[in-house]
RNA sequence: GCCGCUAUCGUCCAGGGGACUAGGACGCCGCCCUCUCAUGGCGGAAACCCGGGUUCGAAUCCCGGUAGCGGUACCA
């Protein structure tokens, strides 16, 4: 039998990181099946908000690489159908009015039971079951109702859901039962947690995919990032392609303890993407990058600056602060450059010499000059680099020198001895 | 309150009766490389929640406790 799983998440506001890793997991698993991924949107009334907050989850999906399977589908069209199924409960007695709205009958004896895949035999004791209201009185059917409803119609084979509905589990069995349909095989997904082992909110920083994708995140490594949270293939791997997820996913290897994000690792993570780019298109993806953060640098720059910073920074929302010198005035800190301006000055004077003014060129100048100053590489370069670049932190001096251009870094050097030796 | 889920280094995972002197990764610390920062290489510190039980033997199975989380809606 093939597969078909589903993602339902509720339209309220921006999808939250939690909620893309479940939505991930049913991909994967989806996918290493050769089945279906549907998604689904769990609306409740059809506002503007609504549409919103729907759009915004199909374009995080799409963002990450998660691809469904035929067309979104909203639970409020299947309105009139829940109507109807809870009509025919009532009829069979196993529904029953109460001012206006129809409740369901709960079995009161015995246990409602099944065996998650995550989590093993889960049982609950059919007495702590309350009879649940399957149409409101004003004619809409609750999510309890609803969802299993649409499980059903939607031919879904496999729950994969966070364990924040382990408790509905029970009573969607019974409406399933009532029905005389099949149960789908359910399987809980635990929660994400932030750094803090906390719930995962704002104060963490990213929650969404749209605060990812301002950060320069790129989705492979998010998506490589997000798999390991709750999942394994061994006790070794960790960095995987999108092809080798799909290929070795189960729900056999997810874990039933909640993670907490890590966003070190992640970091670490997407530096390790980005330095296995090849350049060509680190490049491109820089600048789509800086693009649709609205910096409207030269591009040309851009590209060439792009080798000096692929090995240094983890994510590309790094580049304004490290390679922004290249794009717009600096103002050196005096106290840095104390002490230090007679070397400044030599510098200068040095590379005024330098022809072409290439990294090749201009590391043999000012190497010779250090030698000829009698100081080390390190004690000699540390104020150029601040005077031209800003900064204690930047890409490789001789070729940010190279990428500045004679006039400008001279310009800078000039101004630098000048305003601290004043 | 009641019901349920969870519990291995700081974090994410591996291990599910003897192979454990508990393995890997991030982070942290040290050394090497080095124009800064990174990268890379080498090394190090760091964990089985507590208490009972079962067993020749428990991180692993069972029970209890504790803690965290979820649910207990005419929310989803």
């Amino acid at each position: 039998m093939s597969v078909r799983v589903r993602m339902a998440p509720s339209p309220t506001g921006l999808i939250h990181i939690g909620n893309v890793r479940t939505a991930l997991f049913n991909w994967l698993f989806a996918r290493h099946h050769g089945g279906e991924f549907r998604l689904r949107i769990e609306n409740t009334d059809t506002s503007r908000e609504v549409a919103e907050a729907a759009a915004h989850i199909q374009e995080s999906l799409r963002w990450l690489g998660l691809d469904w399977d035929g067309p979104v589908t909203f639970q409020l069209d299947r309105m009139a159908d829940c109507a109807e199924v809870a009509r025919r409960l009532v009829d069979e007695g196993k529904a029953y009015e109460d001012e206006g709205a129809i409740r369901f009958r709960m079995p009161d004896e015995g246990a409602t039971a099944w065996d998650d895949v995550v989590r093993g035999h889960v049982e609950f004791p059919n007495e702590k079951l309350e009879d649940l209201v399957l149409v409101r009185s004003d004619g809409r059917p609750t999510y309890n109702f609803a969802s299993p409803m649409e499980d059903v119609w939607d031919g879904i084979t496999h729950v994969i859901r966070g364990e924040d509905h382990i408790s509905n589990t029970p009573k969607q069995i019974n409406i399933i039962h009532a029905v005389g349909a099949e149960l789908p095989v359910y399987a809980h997904v635990s929660h994400v947690l932030g750094a803090d082992g906390k719930q995962l909110s704002k104060r963490h920083g990213s929650v969404n995919i749209d605060d990812f994708r301002r950060d320069g995140y790129h989705p492979s490594a998010l998506m490589n990032f997000l798999a390991l949270l709750g999942w394994s293939y061994d006790d070794k791997t960790t960095i995987m392609s999108r092809d080798e997820l799909v290929e070795r996913f189960t729900l056999e290897r997810v874990v039933p303890s909640p993670a907490a994000f890590d966003y070190q690792k992640l970091d670490w993570m997407n530096g390790v993407y980005l330095r296995a780019l090849p350049p060509e298109e680190y490049a491109d993806e820089l600048v789509r990058f800086l693009r649709e953060q609205g910096y409207d640098w030269d591009e040309e720059l851009v590209r060439r600056a792009a080798p000096l910073v692929q090995d240094k920074i983890e994510r590309f929302g790094q580049f304004a602060e490290f390679a922004g010198f290249l794009f717009r005035e600096i103002e050196p800190d005096p106290a840095l450059l104390d002490g230090d301006t007679p070397v400044v000055a030599a510098a200068r004077d040095e590379l005024e010499r330098v022809e072409p003014f290439r990294a090749a060129e201009i590391e043999a100048a000012l190497r010779g000059l250090a030698e000829r100053l009698e100081l080390s590489p390190r004690k000699a370069f540390q104020p150029i680099r601040i005077a031209v670049t800003g900064s204690k932190v930047s890409p490789g001096l001789f070729e940010s020198l190279e990428l500045l251009g004679k006039e400008e870094s001279l310009r800078r050097l000039s101004a630098a001895a000048a305003t601290s030796a004043a």
